[in-house]
DNA sequence: ATCATTTGAGGACATTTGTCCTTTCAGTCC
DNA sequence: GGACTGAAAGGACAAATGTCCTCAAATGAT
């Protein structure tokens, strides 16, 4: 629960005794790898911290592709954020890509806090205010960067992923086919 | 102010006295044509309504050339998210394509609103809830679609703008050249 | 250990997109 | 009206990326 404390304290500072009061709503989940976290077309009923692990968000697009969206790695959080606000269908999965640990809270759990404490209305906010920076970076990146420039990017902020991925999942994440990931890693071999 | 109710009622209900007693915090700006509500570089310290008009957002890349990131239109929000939430300098300009009325409420009168108010507690989080959703579903697009595509969703959803934007801002929001645009073009009009 | 299956690298050619350029047309200043 | 200016369309060629393929290495199953 240590990690988790961490990570709301950059976020909003929180006493130790809301803190308490707060984690019986909190539970410890452990996914083996390629376990589903959540399922394309289920509402994502829970928002988790990853203690440990490393996780991959994905669909399928009108062409029956599966696109990797993101990867989520440790000491972040992790959900379908629209399914799970709306408590609507996910339009994404999210897949472990090896053993994971994660400490979760329901939606209806995290509404009762809300409900109850302005210091939780607050995290609430600022969770929704990080998770739309992350996705404004993510779009930043699509934007501007090359796929190499993409693919460096990965290199160097989430180095554990280019191992733990396969080529077809990167090659997704980047937008390209496999066949110019393999390019790419030429190029910087070189 | 009525379509601005009309709004916030979209995200959470609001008693007429709890919105008469806020409205004071607003006030209407006309902004001319190639006008700036914000300008990249400086802090954006406001967030606006738009009641009437057109603007574009965009920012200059590491190559030094000028990318549209969207088109803001009549009836819904507009600011620079990130300055505006962190009180830092904006990554991002956005000027008037015409004529543009604004309704603008402070970062400051915000928070105090945030501070007295469960009720703007909850719309504060709500906004920043629908800022992400937008942000995802620009990203899904730009992971998603062709430029041609992106041209269709355009031509469909923001007629107008195909009027009052140039070609060049056009083609920086789909992410191809003046040129690929002149193709999609000729290839719809067949 | 062996065989079958999956995964990644990279060759050859096709297609798409970008770069650079010219032409056309509409607006405007004298 | 005629000359100038700037924006948009589109031609010709170059560069980047995709498609389809083969081969070799890694992984799993028996």
């Amino acid at each position: 629960m240590n990690k988790l404390k961490e990570f709301i304290e950059t976020l909003t500072p929180i006493s130790d005794k809301e803190f308490e009061d707060s984690k019986d709503n909190f539970s410890k989940i452990h996914l083996k790898k390629e376990d589903f976290f959540v399922e394309q077309g289920k509402i994502c009923r829970q928002i988790a911290f990853i203690n440990n692990g490393t996780l991959r968000t994905f669909y399928i697009n009108n062409k029956a592709e599966e696109i990797t969206a993101c990867f989520c790695t440790k000491n972040s959080l992790t959900t379908s954020y629209k399914s799970f606000i709306l408590q609507e269908p996910s339009l994404v999965s999210i897949q472990a890509l090896e053993d994971t640990e994660l400490l979760v809270i329901d939606h209806e759990k995290l509404q009762q806090l809300y409900n109850t404490s302005r210091a939780w209305q607050n995290i609430g906010r600022q969770i929704a205010e990080r998770e739309y920076f992350v996705m404004e970076q993510y779009a930043a990146t699509l934007n501007n960067e090359s796929a190499k420039e993409k693919y460096l990017r990965l290199l160097n902020e989430q180095p554990e992923v280019l191992h733990k991925a396969s080529v077809e999942d990167i090659a997704t994440y980047l937008g390209v086919t496999r066949r110019t990931l393999s390019r790419i890693r030429q190029e910087i071999a070189k």
